[in-house]
DNA sequence: CAGTGAGCGAGCTTCCGCTTGACTT
């Protein structure tokens, strides 16, 4: 017998064992071990025809969530239950934070550990023996506060995500996906395209002096730029905002600005040909900068990003593998607190590597930045007690650049503060025509580099400076004569503001509280692979059809996409984990809606408001918009001739970034709108130039006619056969499918048989009468018996009539019939001649078994016969979700009954 | 965004946060 303990991850089971003995047995739960179903198929049977089964969240009832162990999960699951009926303890290890006090809890509910085996929560903060012995002699119980918050958050995520998404797909493209993180993550992306189609730029001069200090045998040059003009300042990029305009041009006050243009700049140059220069000022301050705190995960993505060039993803999975064998601390943190060990450990490289004056006095410590961190984990650092330098590690590629990078910054951090002096010099003259001119220069220089020596931060914005640039300027005193060395005029230009990356987007969404360290990477992956956002070299581009969802959320759902909205609600699951708030009161209000505030039901409730076009539609300037289309972004405007004849239409290329579509862009895209149509040739007869191209039912081939075609003639056109490409088709190709339909011969009746593609593929056409070719090419081959002969025999109602079962299965023990898998418009699916199933996900036509088929069955049974009586007309006949069938309330699935005691 | 005639099995997409392998080539 053995006392169990059960924490979140396998490498951290294996470290803690190491330091528990023999008497423990350490065992991981690999993350939660249940969750609400991911979809129709894992959601079991009994609460999918609930009206609430697609959110296994019973909406009516409390808000009480029905949880699964997600397939992959239930080996493991009976793992851990076995070694439970071994164990004559059972320690919940997992994080103390609220995910991991929710596991817990999941552990405890779903391993039921039998009645009378003790069970303790048990909790650290890091891993190192006296921290891990410590923990096992003061366990505590299981928080219900905090598992309740968690669910709330859980439960919050479900409806948000749940109910927005079908909005989405309704109103503007099946398949997208709106959630609280994600949403806010693709808004802010489109926010700052916004600012950067708003912007105008602003171009500005000044000069570039060279000032020397020195005599003529013993130069000593510094650069210097114009700073005031009779003491008024000159405008620089700061001054000016994203339209272009100062930001302040007051005649007084200390905001008053000069713009110089090119001819002013230029006017000021040649007029200080003769002038002399003195130092009006100097200006010492002591320049100290204090080290950085350890690596957290945000800061780890950032770093690795702009040193390394490495994604956060790819940052996560180098780091998870230094993690697993041993190299680093946990990854995925939001702290920056070093264990004492790793203190001493840092410390003691330091005096090592760089010596005891870089040391401090004391140790360093280093307050959370992060308002909403749960603290779970130490800051990302080398494992151990003592640091293996990279080249001890053995280590090598990314593995041993980023444990490098995790190993300089966490000894920089218990370093000494590099220190400094910054200068700036004012240097005045008179122009020839009396005005009086100061040119400004500064200088850093550090007389001490202490952390700087181990490690300096990147910069993103090229504009500022590395924390150890250094400029020296020349030892000057007030009144001290200096000569203009070169003088010359500069142009500048206001820059808009940058795209994120997914460095610098990870860095806002935790400066705002949203998203968790072990999400940040994933929300990159969701709003590129929603096409939402693409990546063009580092920066995220938003597609239209992020205005798009934006547009839409910001106007019909303003309070969920709102850049607050997490960060309120944190504070509303601190009051549920702190006791003082209620789970089902809170959900309640943002459900259902409360006093001023508009629940989420109703909005989703009310699409009608929704306009979808609309939601769509981009005025970019003269008359012409932007849509987004199912097809992608196009433009539309008015013809060439203007007025009242039909818009024109353009694709927009997928690759063209919102803010570079200008006015003139969408007219050069109007005026040729044929888009990426290829040219085929010429066709024999008629000489008309054959164009393939891209439409909205497909690629087609169409024929150019000539300018001076009278308006009512129309282009004939032809899809292309599945078999044929637009880069491929040929000039014998097209021809034939333009003479479409062909006529293949005449019926004994003197009716008229043709051949030709249509909406639901190839047929054959005599009079009214159609039927379905199994080819396309069919249509240039069958001949007129063939033809004659598929008349001959009676017309098939539906293709599924006319195919051949794929595969028999046996006779259904329900209904007796036989039981056959066949290939439909849906996909494959199993009949018994009554109900027909179509096949799920894992099912194959391959592998399915009649138990299998027979459950499919019973399955579509139970849901009842499918509506027959449709007919014309009915085209929506919605069987009204019987309402009246309610079975009596059932009491939500048995839980929290672990929780009391 | 080209305009082309039927009739007939729906079912699924989606959230955020915790964690690793198991898959394929």
């Amino acid at each position: 017998m053995a006392k169990l303990v059960i924490v979140e991850s396998p490498a951290k089971a294996r470290t803690i064992g190491g330091y528990l003995g023999s008497d423990y047995v350490v065992e991981s739960s690999i993350g939660h071990i249940r969750d609400l179903p991911n979809n129709a198929a894992d959601t079991p049977a009994k609460i999918k025809d609930k009206p609430w089964g697609r959110l296994a969240v019973d909406v009516d009832n409390g808000f009480e969530p029905y949880y699964v162990v997600p397939r992959d999960k239930k080996s493991h699951i009976a793992k851990l239950k076995k070694l439970v009926k071994d164990a004559d303890a059972l320690y919940l290890a997992t994080d103390e934070d609220r995910e991991g006090e929710a596991i817990a809890w999941h552990l405890l509910d779903e391993l039921k550990p039998p009645k009378g085996l003790p069970v303790h929560r048990m909790v650290f903060h890091e891993i190192t023996k006296p921290a891990i012995l410590a923990a096992v002699e003061n366990p505590r119980e299981i928080n219900d506060d905090l598992v309740e918050a968690q669910e709330a958050r859980r439960i919050l995520d479900r409806l948000y995500g749940y109910e927005v998404s079908p909005v989405l797909w309704k109103k503007v493209m099946s398949g997208l996906s709106a959630g609280r993180v994600q949403s806010v993550a693709t808004r802010l992306v489109v926010d700052r395209e916004r600012e950067r189609m708003k912007f105008r730029v602003a171009s500005y001069w000044d000069l570039d002096a060279t000032f020397d200090a020195g005599t003529g045998h013993d130069p000593r040059m510094f650069p210097a730029k114009l700073y005031s003009i009779d003491d008024v300042r000159v405008a620089r990029g700061a001054d000016f905002d994203n339209t272009g305009e100062l930001v302040s041009t007051g005649s007084t006050g200390a905001k008053r600005r000069v713009h110089l243009s090119r001819a002013d700049a230029e006017a000021l140059a040649s007029g200080l040909g003769d002038t002399t220069y003195d130092v009006r000022s100097v200006e010492s301050k002591p320049y100290r900068r204090s080290p950085y705190a350890p690596f957290r995960t945000t800061t780890l993505q950032q770093e690795a990003s702009r040193k390394l060039g490495m994604s956060a993803s790819v940052t996560m999975s180098v780091a998870q593998r230094l993690y697993e064998n041993g190299f680093i601390t946990y990854m995925r943190t939001d702290s920056t607190t070093l264990s004492d060990a790793a203190v001493g450990a840092a410390r003691d490289q330091v005096r090592e590597l760089y010596g005891a004056e870089y040391l401090p006095d004391s140790p360093r410590t280093y307050a959370s930045k992060v308002k909403n961190a749960q603290e779970a984990h130490e800051a990302i650092r080398p494992a151990g007690d003592t640091f293996r330098t990279p080249a001890q590690t053995g280590l090598s590629g990314e593995q041993f650049r980023l444990y490098e990078l995790i190993w300089m910054r966490t000894v920089a951090s218990q370093m000494k503060d590099a220190v400094g002096n910054s200068v700036t010099i004012r240097i005045g003259g008179a122009a020839a025509d009396g005005r009086d001119v100061v040119f400004s220069a500064s200088g850093r220089t550090i007389t001490f580099h202490g952390f700087l020596k181990a490690y300096v931060e990147d910069i993103d914005d090229a504009s500022k400076r590395r924390d150890d640039a250094e400029t020296r300027l020349p030892n000057l005193t007030q009144g001290a004569a200096v000569s203009a060395a070169t003088l010359s005029p500069e142009g500048h230009e206001t820059k808009p503001p940058s795209r994120y990356t997914e460095a610098t987007l990870i860095k806002e969404l935790e400066d705002r509280e949203i998203g968790r360290p072990s999400t940040y990477a994933s929300i990159i992956g969701t709003i590129l692979n929603r096409g939402y956002v693409y990546k063009k070299g580092t920066a995220l581009v938003p597609a239209w059809l992020a205005f798009s969802v934006v547009r839409l959320l910001e106007e019909h759902f303003p309070r969920q996409v709102s850049y607050e909205f997490t960060a309120s609600m944190e504070d509303v699951l601190d009051e549920i984990a702190g006791g003082r708030k209620d789970r089902a009161t809170e959900l309640g209000e943002f459900y259902y809606g409360s006093g001023d505030v508009v629940g989420l039901k109703t909005l989703v409730t009310d699409l009608g408001e929704i306009d979808a076009k609309e939601m769509a539609t981009f005025p970019i300037g003269d008359g012409i918009d932007l849509r987004v289309g199912r097809y992608g972004p196009y433009v539309e405007g008015p013809g060439p001739d203007g007025g009242d004849a039909s818009p024109v239409r353009a694709n927009v290329p997928d690759d063209l970034p919102p803010d570079e579509l200008t006015v003139a862009k969408a007219k050069e895209l109007l005026a040729n709108p044929a888009g990426e149509e290829q040219v085929v040739g010429n066709h024999p007869d008629t000489g008309l130039q054959i164009v393939a191209k891209n439409g909205r039912f497909g690629p087609y081939v169409t024929e150019v006619l000539p300018d001076d075609a009278p308006k009512s003639a129309k282009p004939r056109t032809g899809s292309l056969f599945k078999s044929m490409t637009l880069d491929t088709v040929t000039l014998e190709q097209a021809v034939k499918l333009l003479d479409l339909p062909r006529i293949v011969g005449t019926d004994e009746d003197g009716t008229e048989i043709t051949a030709q593609n249509g909406r639901y593929g190839p047929y054959l056409k005599k009079g009214t009468d159609s039927r379905s070719l199994t080819s396309e090419d069919q249509i240039f081959d069958i001949t007129l018996d063939q033809a004659k002969a598929i008349y001959a025999q009676p017309k098939q109602r539906g293709r599924g009539a006319a195919t051949p079962p794929l595969k028999e299965l046996g006779n259904d023990p329900v209904s007796g019939q036989p039981v056959i898998v066949k290939a439909g418009r849906f996909g494959e699916y199993v009949t018994d001649g009554e109900y027909n199933a179509t096949l799920r996900k894992d099912d194959t036509v391959e592998s399915i078994t009649l138990e299998r088929a027979a459950e499919l069955l019973a399955e579509r049974r139970e849901r009842g016969p499918a509506k027959k009586a449709a007919k014309k007309g009915a085209k929506k006949a919605p069987a009204k979700k019987a309402a009246a069938k309610k079975t009596a309330a059932k009491k939500a699935p048995a839980k929290k009954t672990a929780k009391k005691a």
